[in-house]
Formats: C-alpha cells, sequence, structure tokens
DNA sequence: AAAAGTGGTAACTAAAAAGTAACTAATGGC
DNA sequence: GCCATTAGTTACTTTTTAGTTACCACTTTT
C-alpha cells in the first residue's frame, strides 16, 4: 500500500491510509484491550503468511498504531499492544464488527 | 478479493468481504445521500483506471451495497446509488471520515 | 461530414503483492 | 549431543491486481 505520497484532504482516503491493508483491522481488533505475542497473532489469522503478518504489522507499528516490545530472551519473544492513537480507532472497529454482525452473519 | 469462499464467524472479517476492496468505502462514502453518474465517480477518484473502478462497482451491486441503474440513451447514461443495505453501512463510514478528520487531517 | 460525448468491455502487458523454503540464535529438556 | 522452541529475514517464484490501448453504439453539435 502506497503510502503519504500525496497529501489528502479526504478524510476517508486518511483514513485508509492507516487501515485499509487487508489485515489490518483484523489485527487491531484482535489486539483490543490485550497484548498479544507475534505466535498468537498468526495463529489467529491463519491465512495469511508469517512474511505478510510481519508486514502489516511493522506499517502499524511506524503509523503509530501498534507498539512493539522485543523482550531480549532465546526462543525471542515480542508483544504487540495498542497505541493511543490505536486505541482512538476503536469507534470505527466497533461499527464495523457490529455491522457485520447485523448484517452478514445472521 | 476472495469472497464467501469459506464460513466466516468472525464479524470483522465478514464486514471486510463487503467493505475491504481497495476504494469501496471512498465509493460508498461519496455516494452517501445522492445518486451519482459513473463518469462522476470515476472523477472523483481519477488515480483508479476505469477498469478497476467498473469491477469494483460490479461487486458492490452483486453484493448488495449498490444499485445500477441504466438509462437506454446515447450516450449511455447510468447512475449509481446506495441501496438500504448500502445505507445501513453510515456509522462505519461516519466513524471513518470521522477519525481521519481527527488524528490525520489537524 | 466529422467529431464529441458516455459507460463500458476485451485483450494484452506491467507491476505489485503474496507464497515458499531455508536459515538464525541461545536455552531447556531428553 | 540433539531437537524443539520463537520471531522473524532473505531470496526467489507464483499469483493477483492494475494499467493501457483500442473499440462500440447512436445522437447532437460543429
Amino acid at each position: 500500500m502506497a503510502h503519504f505520497n500525496e497529501e489528502v484532504a479526504c478524510p476517508m482516503t486518511a483514513t485508509l491510509e492507516y487501515i485499509g491493508g487487508r489485515w489490518k483491522c483484523i489485527i487491531l481488533y484482535y489486539l483490543t484491550g490485550t497484548t498479544r505475542r507475534f505466535g498468537e497473532i498468526a495463529a489467529r489469522i491463519p491465512v495469511v503468511s508469517r512474511k505478510v503478518l510481519t508486514q502489516q504489522l511493522k506499517e502499524m507499528e511506524r503509523d503509530g498504531l501498534i507498539q512493539r516490545t522485543e523482550y531480549k530472551e532465546v526462543p525471542p519473544r515480542v508483544e504487540y499492544t495498542l497505541t493511543e492513537l490505536g486505541k482512538s480507532l476503536s469507534p470505527v472497529l466497533k461499527a464495523m464488527s457490529n455491522w457485520g454482525r447485523e448484517h452478514v452473519l445472521k
């Protein structure tokens, strides 16, 4: 996903620059209220490869939506949490999951 | 975008099956409260080719989010409107645009 | 008489995204 | 001594997505 490559005046486009990635909303939704390890997130979305998952996580970390904490252990342990900016997306994520529950899943 | 190819229990995934496409939210947002011609939509999102725009519109029509009305004139005229299901997405679209306005655009 | 205007579609090419397999480091358990 | 464990990374291949160009129909305008 191209990113910030041109100034946007459209608030919808602006939001999509952050959460438009294929798996980002699912990851953010899964992180809501908790800290998760990389392996937990990967297990939650088995359909996506670890390479792509890593990419999406990196982009969201770069964008300030999530925080990555690496513990210097072996085997490695890495935890992901929402930042304040990430938490501020909760109305969006809630509206999305509500809509799916009410209009798709019966 | 693969579609309905497996049952989803996750409401977020369910929603993304409908609006996860690259331009769908922008199109739906642009259709909110009005009817638009194909050319208007294309002019609004000049960065996307007409081929891709047509694809996204077709998918959303198939999914029942928008309605396509073709007038038998020459030159052709085609209008797009939100269906009831499409209108029901307004809390999602509003939450998204609000977030962009408040957290990205200053 | 020719050109413009609209909403596409089809065929082909280019670019972007994603998948896959192999590899790493240090510790604990067998 | 050897294997499993975790969170990746790298290089390479395949798949998916998107762009490009040409074309159509019929009426109105130039």
